[in-house]
DNA sequence: CAGTTGTAGTTGAGCGCTCAACAAAGAGCT
DNA sequence: AGCTCTTTGTTGAGCGCTCAACTACAACTG
C-alpha cells in the first residue's frame, strides 16, 4: 500500500541545488505576495475574490455573455463544484443568471447580467493597475517576454497530468486497489 | 463613496497590451495549475497542506527547531492569525509543541517535535520531486536563472506595500474617512 | 429496447484562510 | 506611580475551496 509516487522512492530523491532552492523560494514568495496583494485589492475595491473576477472576465468576453457551465469551468481552470458554488453566490448578487439548455437537459448556461457587466467594468481598472504596478512596472521588456515563455513551459508541462485524473493513472501500473470510490455502485433510481 | 484606489481613476487606466495580457494569463494559468498540483500532491502523500509544509521546513531549519511565533509568521509570510490556527492544528497532530517565553510573557515559542521532524522528512522527497518535475525539468538553465531574477523583482517591488498596512497609507492623502475600525477603543479590563 | 457507462451539474461536510475583536503584557512618557 | 501606545498571540465568524456523494440525463452497447 501507499504506492502513490511512481518515482521519488526507489532512487535517492533528486534534491534541489542551492541555486534552485533560491529560485524556488523567491518564486514562492513572489507568487504568494502577488496573490495576496491582488486578492485583497479586488476584495476591497470590488467586493469579489479574484476567482469570481476571472469568471466574470471570461463571461464578458464570450460572444453573447453566455457560456455553458462546463466550458466556463475549463476556461477558468476550476472544478465543476467550485464553479457551481461560485455561480450560486454570484447569482445571489445579481451578477449572473442561470438558464437551462434546451437541447441537453442536464446542461446549464451561465449568463452575465447587466449588473454583472457593471461590476466587472468597475473592478477592472483598479485590478489592471495593481497588476501593472506589481508585475510589468517591475520588469524589463526582456523579462516580461521570458516570463511568458517560462509560464507557458510550466503550464504545458503540467497540462497532461494536472486534472483530477492523477491517481487514476497510477492505477495503470497494475495496482488493483481501486478503493477510492470511483466505480461507485450508485443505486439507480426511476 | 467607493474611494479606495489612489491612482487608476482620474487618468485613463493603463490597460495591458495584447502581449502583456497573454503573459499575464499564461502566468496565472501556470501558477494556478502548479499550486493545485503541489497542493494535492502534499495533501495526498503527506496529509498536510503546503502552508503547513512550509512552516515545518522553516522550523526544521531553525537552530534548535524552535522559533518565536511572530518570527515564524514573518518567515512564512503569513498573518499571526493564520499561523496561530495552523500551529493549533499541528499541535493537535503532535508535530509542534508550544512553549511559553520566560522573558516576554506574552510571547510563545513553536517547537518542532520528533514526530513533526519525521513528518516533514517523509513529505520532502515527494514534494521536491513534484516541484522538480513541474518546474525545473521544464526549463532551461537560462530560464531558471531568469525566473529567479523575475521573482525577486516582483517580490521586492511588492515588499514595501504588501503588509496589511495598505489602506492605512491611503489615509495619508487627506482622506479623513478612517471608519475602518483602526483606532479601536478597546474597553480595557483587569 | 434494456443495461451499462459517461457526462453535467449540484449539494453538504470539512478545512484553511481572512478579518475584526480581543486579552495580556511590554515600552514610553509625564 | 499612572497613562497611553504598541506588540504578541488567540479566538470565532464568515467565506471560498475541496472532496465525495448524488441526481439527472445522454450515449453507447449487445
Amino acid at each position: 500500500m501507499m504506492v502513490g509516487m511512481d518515482e521519488a522512492r526507489q532512487h535517492e530523491p533528486r534534491w534541489l541545488s542551492d541555486d534552485e532552492q533560491g529560485v524556488w523560494r523567491a518564486f514562492r514568495q513572489a507568487v504568494g505576495m502577488l496573490n495576496a496583494h491582488t486578492e485583497t485589492q479586488l476584495q476591497h475595491d470590488a467586493g469579489m475574490p479574484q476567482a469570481y473576477y476571472e469568471v466574470l472576465v471570461e463571461l464578458s468576453e464570450s460572444p453573447d455573455q453566455v457560456m455553458r457551465m462546463s466550458d466556463l469551468a475549463i476556461a477558468t481552470r476550476s472544478s465543476r463544484s467550485r464553479l457551481s458554488h461560485a455561480v450560486a453566490k454570484m447569482e445571489a448578487k445579481g451578477w449572473v443568471r442561470r438558464e437551462a439548455c434546451p437541447t441537453d437537459k442536464r446542461g446549464a448556461f451561465a449568463h452575465l447580467t447587466p449588473a454583472g457587466f457593471e461590476a466587472i467594468k468597475a473592478a477592472a481598472p483598479g485590478h489592471v493597475e495593481a497588476v501593472r504596478a506589481a508585475v510589468f512596472d517591475q520588469l524589463t521588456a526582456e523579462q516580461v517576454r521570458m516570463l511568458g515563455e517560462i509560464s507557458e513551459a510550466i503550464r504545458d508541462g503540467l497540462r497532461p497530468r494536472c486534472p483530477e485524473v492523477e491517481r487514476r493513472l497510477s492505477a495503470e501500473d497494475g495496482d488493483p486497489a481501486a478503493e477510492d470510490g470511483d466505480g461507485d455502485d450508485t443505486g439507480r433510481a426511476a
